[in-house]
DNA sequence: TCTGGGGTCCTAGGACCC
DNA sequence: TCTGGGGTCCTAGGACCC
């Protein structure tokens, strides 16, 4: 059938673009705001019992990442666990991609740690080739925060994506248009950026086990086969620039989602509710922090055996007030409950953010009883602020805390005052205004 | 890969309308 | 009452990413 969605634009001119991944990025941020943990063993993620990113010199050990920390102390004993510590990698990466826009103006921030920066044109001006300013970009990242990066250097995103991971840390790997095919003649296909475990079992199914088996197939094979997403991927391993770099900045979130996985897992009905309802408020907490209110509440119940099931719901008026979405979220939970299953983890997903002060009154709304609402939530916003995320909290929201708490004495809750004194100092290191919190 | 948490985008199909 | 053809909007859910 004939793919009549949007004709694809392929950019007549080769482009020069570059991908920029910084290496083991959080670890590596610890590593340059204290310098004693230079050439050791570091993870991040403690505060959530996984590893959320390693050093070198702990991958160097064997330590994966998404590992639970037990298993990465086995493997390597001296490893130093860090809560993750975001305001920090923030900080970098804000200056990082500072760096980057004196190059470019054309910088795509991809993720926390990852850029596309489009450098077509710009030989003339840094009088030299491509591969001598992603040089230079490389070189002032490292002098600048200390950190090293990965770059890659290609005719299209997707190329330039499997250019950086060629060679890390600390690689620069460039693929001109003539030699695509000795980077993709290995490379296996579910490597490839937008190709997941779903597409790649599918083109292995056709027998398309390699990129570059599958950018060499013709385009009525392509399209007969797949749909958009990975026709455009074919376009750009052939060299064909379709996806541009995108300056402008993402315009907030589209949604705020709140998962946690408890163990074992569970059926009992109040204990699960308990779950969701704190992840309600979670969520709730962060849409008010950046002043959005939901339309939609999504509720998420994730099986044993991984499944999830879940439910949409239009909320009749957009809130961020889980006093306003407790209703709902009962009454969606019970939808979707089943007692005879044992669920690992439970998520709410705030979903049609809009602006919190663009919300229009509706001509039934209790106008005293919002406005009520909204002063009881600011002040519930400002004592948390002072002293600690879920001072307050909603009692429905009580046994999951109860349950925290309990494994807290277990010692699986970091200790709260060695982490804001190491925070404290990181802070004064990177001129970073002190906060003061009485406990 | 026996699997943590937080996001985005795309598509098919149904509802509804002319 | 049944019959076309075609458009738009919405939603569920898949797939993928870091």
């Amino acid at each position: 059938m004939e793919n009549i969605s949007r004709p694809l634009t392929i950019h007549s001119w080769p482009k020069a673009i570059a991908h920029v991944d910084a290496d083991a990025f959080f670890a590596s941020c610890e590593q340059a705001v204290n310098p004693e943990l230079k050439g050791k063993p570091v993870i991040t993620g403690k505060e959530r019992g996984i590893v959320a990113a390693a050093s070198y010199e702990a991958k160097a050990k064997g330590v994966k990442r998404a590992v639970n920390l037990f298993q990465a102390k086995k493997v390597c004993p001296d490893l130093i666990m860090l809560p993750s510590d975001y305001e920090i990698y923030s900080l970098f990466s804000v200056r990082m991609f500072e760096i980057f826009r004196r190059f470019s103006p054309d910088v795509e921030e991809y993720s926390i740690d990852e850029a596309f920066i489009d450098l077509t044109g710009l030989r003339r001006s840094f009088h030299g080739s491509y591969r001598s300013i992603a040089r230079k970009i490389q070189t002032t990242v490292e002098k600048e925060l200390d950190i090293t990066v990965s770059i890659g250097l290609s005719v299209s995103k997707v190329l330039a994506k499997i250019a950086s991971k060629h060679k890390k840390p600390k690689g620069l790997t460039a693929i001109p248009g003539r030699e695509i095919h000795r980077y993709l003649a290995d490379l296996p296909v579910d490597k490839v950026w937008g190709i997941g475990a779903n597409t790649a079992a599918h083109l292995r199914k056709l027998g398309q086990n390699t990129a570059l088996k599958f950018s060499r197939k013709d385009e009525e094979f392509v399209k007969k086969h797949f749909t958009k997403p990975h026709i455009e991927i074919w376009h750009e391993l052939n060299g064909r620039s379709i996806y541009p770099v995108t300056t402008e900045e993402r315009s907030g979130y589209k949604s705020i989602s709140k998962v946690k996985t408890f163990t074992p897992p569970s059926n009992d009905k109040s204990f699960i509710f308990a779950q969701i309802s704190k992840n309600l408020e979670n969520a709730c907490i962060k849409a008010r922090r950046h002043n959005l209110a939901a339309t939609r509440l999504i509720i998420l119940l994730r099986r044993k055996d991984f499944k999830d099931t879940g439910i949409e719901i239009k909320l009749t008026r957009p809130t961020a007030y889980p006093a306003e979405l407790f209703e709902p979220l009962r009454k969606g939970f019970i939808k979707t409950y089943n007692p005879k299953i044992f669920y690992r983890s439970t998520g709410v997903v705030l979903a049609g953010l809009m602006p919190a002060g663009s919300i229009q009154r509706g001509l039934f709304d209790d106008g005293t009883r919002i406005e009520g609402m909204r002063k009881i939530y600011m002040a519930v916003d400002k004592i948390s602020e002072r002293f600690g995320k879920h001072t307050l909290q909603h009692c429905s929201s009580l046994p999951a805390k109860l349950q925290a708490q309990h494994e807290g004495k277990r010692g699986d809750i970091p200790n709260r005052k060695t982490e804001l004194f190491s925070g404290e100092n990181k802070r004064q290191r990177l001129g970073m205004p002190l906060i003061t919190i009485n406990i």
